[in-house]
DNA sequence: CACTGGATCGACT
DNA sequence: GTCGATCCAGTGG
């Protein structure tokens, strides 16, 4: 596995957000290493796209990462009380992120059920298991992704994605959740995800 | 300053 | 399927 570099961000979101399936995120928290595999995510397109945060140019103080380097985190709060992890895409100027939805517990599990359940692994019940990570709030939750981590340099030593492996697996397209406000742009099939994965948040 | 609503989750019917 | 929790960011005065 091999730590991505700036360039492999540099592209459209629409684009970033399936080629980012498959890839595994790694984050180093006290003295402790969690990794997760990418299994769903969604596109916000910026300037054109009502669903997006930056939408028609908006640029406030939490939006700003966005306009800054590729390569970068993006996490903001949601219903004032969970994180919401995105990649920022694309180049400086452009704001465009990958919201990433679900991933697949591969390392640190016993932190992760801590972080999520206040209780070990081994008493965790199936559903618990698949919920460790299955939604972008719960994977923010057992992997302790705070908002001191917005603007982190994905490119660095703390907080990265690396490639995956060669595995094949199929990619579902469809229709992005939670942004029924956004007109045309709620239709748009900029949700994605590894059919069949079990952590999925919503096949 | 006061207000409004949200890229969610979990508990409940 | 519905709904409440909980608080910040954004907006407008």
């Amino acid at each position: 596995m091999k730590k991505l570099e700036r360039g492999f961000y540099r592209k459209t979101s629409l684009v970033l957000a399936k080629e980012l399936l498959g890839k595994y995120i790694v984050f180093h928290n006290n003295n402790e290493k969690l990794v997760g595999k990418i299994v769903e995510t969604e596109a916000y397109m910026g300037f054109s796209d009502k669903a997006a945060h930056s939408y028609n140019g908006r640029r406030t103080p939490r939006v700003e990462v966005m306009y800054g380097e590729e390569g970068h985190a993006y996490v903001y709060m949601i219903y004032g009380m969970y994180n919401c992890f995105n990649v920022v895409a694309a180049e400086k100027d452009i704001a465009q992120a990958v919201l990433v939805r679900a991933l697949e517990p591969i390392e640190g599990l016993e932190t992760m059920s801590l972080n999520r359940f206040q209780k070990p692994f081994e008493q965790l019940k199936k559903s618990q298991i698949i919920g460790l990570t299955s939604g972008p709030g719960k994977l923010c939750d057992a992997f302790g992704i705070t908002r001191e981590m917005n603007g982190e340099d994905l490119t660095q030593d703390k907080l990265y994605i690396c490639s995956g492996t060669e595995e094949k697996f199929h990619i579902v397209e469809t229709t992005r959740v939670g942004i029924d406000y956004a007109e045309e742009a709620k239709d748009f099939p900029w949700r994605f995800y590894i059919k069949d994965n079990k952590f999925v948040s919503k096949p």
